[in-house]
DNA sequence: CTCACAATCTTTTCGCTGTCAAGATGGGCT
DNA sequence: AGCCCATCTTGACAGCGAAAAGATTGTGAG
């Protein structure tokens, strides 16, 4: 907050929220080390005090995003009223998240941290992660219905896909939708499901 | 092809040709001017001659990408003899072509072409964008169900969104699935429909 | 045939980038 | 009080996209 005193006092923190608001106005391609550093009103190289390279501060806003990301799924989880549609508004808080900010998808999903893991050894501690969190609340749903084991995880590898993909192509650049196309998403979340009752 | 000359005589393929190369072998962040000038034999300066910048060759590789991939889908819609399958086997087209190139899923799909176009008054030319051919194979198989425009609408998007986002996932980085999984693609790719049926 | 033109390619230069090395600063512990 | 070392600055270098200016050569008009 000092912009006098020679040491910045906070510049890690600094660096990590300048470069996310860049990432969700200008995209990752107007990202520059010197950008963010100039952003914070410091030297070129200061940087590198806190940060390996260019990719280590990437990789620590990345997991700060994510970490957005997941609270606002959990928000849903924790606050749905209506537990028969919660997979429906969980979908619909994934894909509004990202259109709300679209940089962040590419930003999310192209960095080396592992977000999505469908091998059947996946690491269960990965509660932060996206697909992990839309898995555990689904087998919640389903599990109910009495389907098998096999067949569940496919049912929701497709729900998660069907998910993914709208917020891929929601959040592509120039990608043109009407106006009320927001409102359609919930519409077309519940077709898998309501398709599978019917 | 003649090395020696002054004049290179095919430069603007070539150009084209080692870009896509650098894209699939090392990713859209490893491409540069002047590395695919270096191995195409010529100077860092020469591809001006043939593109305004570099934005204007990385279109013309993005439209030569998305000619193979419609090439690939359209083979699909041609050869299928199961036309009760198609979209299954179309999907799997999809899938499978990003997965044996992952580096072309980010780099065609984050360029300004519109690939999608879900708006009411898109282009009915735009035959050669993925969402378009999967619309109309879609619009032909779902007809003889007599389901109604609207929801056969966002059926169809329901069901692009689901092959879009697999596609998606199965190319992240880092993403991790068993090897049997790519033969799981079908039995996903089924389940929206077969659920919708039963 | 020749010769000038125009397309193509090279060289040079510029500002910007990531990264590293060396030095300056000053907060906090002994 | 004085030293240490994390933090920050300055300066340098190679690689990048881009533009300007000059070199080369295929080609078509005469």
């Amino acid at each position: 907050m000092d912009t006098k005193s020679y040491h910045h006092g906070n510049l890690r923190e600094s660096l990590i929220e300048m470069g996310i608001k860049i990432i969700s106005l200008e995209g990752d391609a107007n990202l520059s080390l010197r950008k963010v550093a100039s952003a914070c009103g410091v030297s070129h190289a200061a940087p590198y005090a806190h940060f390996k390279n260019k990719d280590d501060l990437i990789n620590a806003m990345q997991e700060h995003v994510a970490f957005e990301f997941s609270k606002a799924l959990m928000h849903v989880i924790e606050t749905c009223s209506r537990k028969e549609e919660i997979l429906t508004y969980l979908g619909k808080a994934y894909v509004i998240f990202f259109m709300d900010n679209p940089h962040y998808f590419s930003f999310l999903f192209s960095r080396t941290e592992i977000m999505v893991d469908f091998s059947y050894n996946a690491d269960p501690t990965n509660n932060y992660k996206p697909y992990e969190i839309y898995r555990q609340t689904a087998i919640q749903a389903l599990t109910p219905t009495g389907i098998s084991y096999e067949k569940m995880n496919d049912i929701i590898i497709a729900m998660f896909a069907l998910v993914h993909g709208l917020a891929s192509i929601t959040t592509m650049k120039n990608t043109t939708y009407d106006e009320k196309w927001e409102d359609k998403i919930e519409t077309i979340l519940t077709l898998f499901s309501s398709g599978r009752k019917g």
